[in-house]
DNA sequence: ATAAAATCGGAACCCACGTCCCGTTTCGCT
DNA sequence: AGCGAAACGGGACGTGGGTTCCGATTTTAT
């Protein structure tokens, strides 16, 4: 956290933006916040300028693309999930800090539906945010294992894809289902003890044979570790376009 | 199941349509149940005339719509697991019946992604398709609590959506995590006597307080009791199309 | 065999959206 | 104030997909 910056230079993350491009970008960013919230990836980017106040072109400006402005609006809010998870990471009582943790990220997630959307596999993960949040949710998991809170044989896979489905239900939850009882299902399956279930072994190998999600074929290599989830980019791109639609149309 | 039909007129479901209409109709529902199952609603409707070997248009003289077509490829397979369920009905040991049950569907549709789209709300219900397995499911659900199987406080409601969560989970299940794995979890949790968390209530009133679920207006009353989930033929057909594009989009 | 009717095929149409382009406006500096 | 460069706005473009239309073709009745 040194200061390490040449002599009567402006702080080089904002380089020199002209005032109404700043105040532009501000707008732009609030409004893509707020729209996507509501209408997750499906809000065409031309709702976006006309919230803020902007045209198109503006918009492009600023971010090359639909998913870079996704992106910049959803990485935060995950960073603020994982920050969180790490400052719980010495916390008493393991247990319980686990399933609240658990839950409050499903509260929080369940009115973002940009954030949903982005959980839910629309975004190529963010090289290390992803990561991240995998990491401190991994502690967290295994802190209440070891305190007997949460049965031994889930994994931190199991975890994360039930706090996909738990937003996915919460979600599609209708008004006769009330909000968190999804989640406290779900929580009460990780319970240990008397679990009368024997869970399907995971695979030991890691490694992606499933194909692209978009058009089925072999995925390459990928470089953050994780298998990749899409052939490349025109299948990422188009999956996010479609994806995005799929929630609503407004 | 009497014969009643007036003499020598053929079956009045196959009104004199001419026979290569009669094959061509065949066709496309052939192509179009392999289609969608292999890519849901995304699928292209030219995908479909390709696969079939017949022009849009012929495609479009048998079905009315897009979503027509869908519809009665699906609707067949949900009243088979209506039957299914109740055959069931008045089987031994309700509360292994009802584990199993679940778990086969959740394995019969995962691999439909055509299925999983509908039931996961892409589509209108068919009236009384979904609620015969509404209340197929209701039945199995209540001998297994009678039968001390099922925790006492779970409504159909929560069966509902769990059964969609785990679709959901199981359909986007990673590599690392084994399949029926998210199904297991999910059995557990509802099995009595090892919930620690109390489930928040579920609201007494049934009727639909929230808006169309593309448009967010006021939904009308809805014949079938149950609340609808869009304001208009407009809106329904919109999310539709749009979640449609929203998995694959070979 | 012939003609009317039903059916077919696929090009044309329409719409929504992401992205790009370029004439116009605004800013910051002198 | 005046100038050059940066930024703006919104129309143009390309694509993809559902639906419609109509001339060509096939079936069926006579």
């Amino acid at each position: 956290m040194a200061r390490r910056r040449s002599p009567a230079s402006p702080p080089p993350l904002a380089p020199s933006l002209r005032s109404d491009a700043r105040r532009n970008r501000e707008l732009v960013l609030q409004a893509a916040r707020s729209a996507f919230e509501e209408a997750g990836l499906a809000v065409p980017l031309g709702e976006i300028a006309r919230r803020a106040g902007v045209g198109t072109g503006t918009v492009y400006r600023h971010f090359p693309s639909k998913e870079a402005l996704f992106r910049a609006t959803v990485v935060d809010r995950v960073q603020l999930f994982t920050d969180t998870a790490r400052e719980l990471t010495h916390a008493d009582d393991p247990g319980a800090v686990f399933f609240r943790y658990l839950a409050a990220v499903v509260r929080l997630s369940v009115r973002n539906k940009g954030l949903c959307d982005a959980l839910e596999g629309s975004l190529e993960p963010s090289p290390g945010v992803e990561e991240g949040f995998r990491e401190a949710l991994t502690i967290l998991l295994e802190r209440a294992q070891q305190a007997v809170a949460v049965r031994k044989d889930v994994t931190i896979d199991d975890v994360m894809a039930l706090l996909m489905g738990c937003l996915s239900m919460e979600q599609r939850r209708g008004p006769s289902v009330a909000p968190g009882r999804m989640t406290a299902l779900l929580c009460d399956s990780l319970r240990p003890g008397r679990h009368v279930t024997k869970l399907p072994p995971n695979p030991a190998v890691r490694r992606n044979e499933m194909g692209c999600a978009s058009c089925g074929r072999p995925v390459p290599a990928s470089r953050t570790g994780r298998p990749a989830r899409y052939c490349g980019g025109a299948c990422r791109q188009r999956a996010h376009r479609e994806r995005a639609r799929a929630r609503t149309g407004a």
